[in-house]
DNA sequence: AAAATAAATGAGAATAATTCTCATTTTCTT
DNA sequence: AAGAAAATGAGAATTATTCTCATTTATTTT
């Protein structure tokens, strides 16, 4: 008997598609890296399930590049790069993230917090 | 005779607008805080002088949040703290900027840098 | 100051990313 | 294997944003 995971649902797919990338794709991104795969994979499937393993902290929106939603299975806290020439979301490596005190923030209470850096990328700086 | 800004464009008051709050407010939130000095104003006009003004600079995107963009006339780089539960963007004090080398950044050229806390603001806490 | 030109605006249509609906298929439970 | 629950596909619905074009307002020229 095969396991569980036999013949099993696309969903696994999309969530290992996000963690073999370092491309930050969007929902179409995505759609269209498991079409080889998954030809029959409808593009509701994938939204649907992007959304679910966000709310399970499974994966995270790193960026809106362009009004288009961008998705990591890295839920650590880490630094992107958007080129604003191509759209690419690029990982930089971590640095240490400031801490605000409560007192600081006017009462909020801090869950998360990324740092995005905006420019050129070295491809389309040509 | 008057000066050349007499009875001038709605323009100038959707700039003033962000000018004048911390709210960082969207579109359609700027749409309406106009609403009462220029009951006429469409908000065609809204979305055609934000993007002009960011275009030329004098103003910036500082989030999307839930698929909406927002906006702020304070260009300098600052941190936003981003409420999940009212959505409010909230200014905080600024902390210096980390310098990446472009060695450390595969050659890309930074031209700017965002730094977005997300929580719950003390409203929503309760 | 009037005429001619250029820019800005309003209204609503068009676009496009995302969400929703519902019928069908797949998986899980018993 | 049967029934219940969850997942999916297809396409409609939603919604933020952009676009078109006719009209209005501002600017320039004479």
């Amino acid at each position: 008997m095969e396991p569980a995971t036999k013949q099993f649902k696309k969903r696994n797919a999309i969530l290992t598609c996000l963690q073999h990338t370092d491309a930050h794709p969007s929902a179409e991104m995505v759609h269209e890296m498991l079409h080889e795969e998954h030809p029959d994979i409808s593009l509701a499937t994938i939204y649907r399930n992007l959304a679910k393993f966000k709310a399970e902290g499974k994966i995270m929106s790193v960026a809106t590049v362009k009004g288009i939603e961008r998705f990591d299975a890295n839920t650590d806290p880490h630094v992107h790069f958007v080129c604003s020439g191509c759209d690419a979301v690029i990982d930089l490596h971590q640095i240490p993230m400031p801490r605000y005190n409560p007192e600081e923030c006017g009462g909020c209470r801090v869950e998360s917090c990324a740092l995005t850096l905006t420019g050129l990328c070295a491809d389309c700086q040509a």
